[in-house]
DNA sequence: ATCGGTGCAAAGGGTTTGCAGGGTA
DNA sequence: TACCCTGCAAACCCTTTGCACCGAT
């Protein structure tokens, strides 16, 4: 894979943020950094780094998914349905396994638990 | 809320369903159904129930969001990375509330596992 | 009879694609 | 130089909307 500005633009702009962002953020971000990356290049970006698993897509309801560079150590997210803010928790000590049935295997990253905040309970 | 043909199509095909829908798949299914109906109107109708609580919507990564009609006792769901299966998971023994900080409330009908099924691992 | 529900067709938004030109290795 | 990457614009898909008619209460 060729490291290119438009890439470099992408990434930079994935790196800088410590929540997940919308694709449509990235867009418009590296849009309003960089105007002279099409957006299309943006998309195609993104699938790529799917693809070859470098990025997390964290789907919300209604919302579209959310995408985050992949990073050491696994994490899980929380969705707050009141004030829509997305955050990611770092507890080690998870044990989603026991969540499902014998013979499952869970992938953590992709865990997402929603409800409400303290600020909106 | 009036009761429609229109409505009881939508609601029979939901009802029959054994795990949640994706969008398409509603509006296909009831135009196989009743092709009288149009879409337009299950797309309305969807959207209405969401809004009265009476339907969960599940997202998933990639694949739009999934429908279910709400029932008795909260569940949570598992979608396999393999095959894409979706399925609920009725583990009632759920301790969600100690995966977020203090605080925070969950809702389980919103979480989603992702991982690999027996066949897939 | 009323007013919410519906069909139709068109618009809308976000994402993807085909193609030719441009930049990286 | 070779080939991947990019810009551009159009196509695409799914969903939403405006409007007039229909039908459930």
């Amino acid at each position: 894979m060729r490291k290119t500005q438009a890439r470099q633009a992408i990434v930079d702009l994935l790196s800088k943020s410590d929540r997940p962002v919308p694709a449509r953020d990235i867009v418009l971000g590296v849009a309003r950094d960089r105007p002279d990356i099409n957006k299309s290049t943006v998309y195609r970006f993104i699938k790529s780094l799917l693809e070859s698993q470098q990025l997390i897509s964290i789907p919300l309801p209604g919302r579209g998914a959310l995408y985050e560079l992949r990073r050491e150590g696994e994490h899980y997210h929380f969705s707050c349905e009141g004030c829509q803010e997305v955050l990611c928790l770092n507890d080690t000590k998870l044990e989603v396994g026991r969540l499902v049935p014998r013979g499952y295997t869970v992938s953590p990253q992709n865990l997402v638990l929603s409800g409400l905040c303290p600020k909106c309970s």
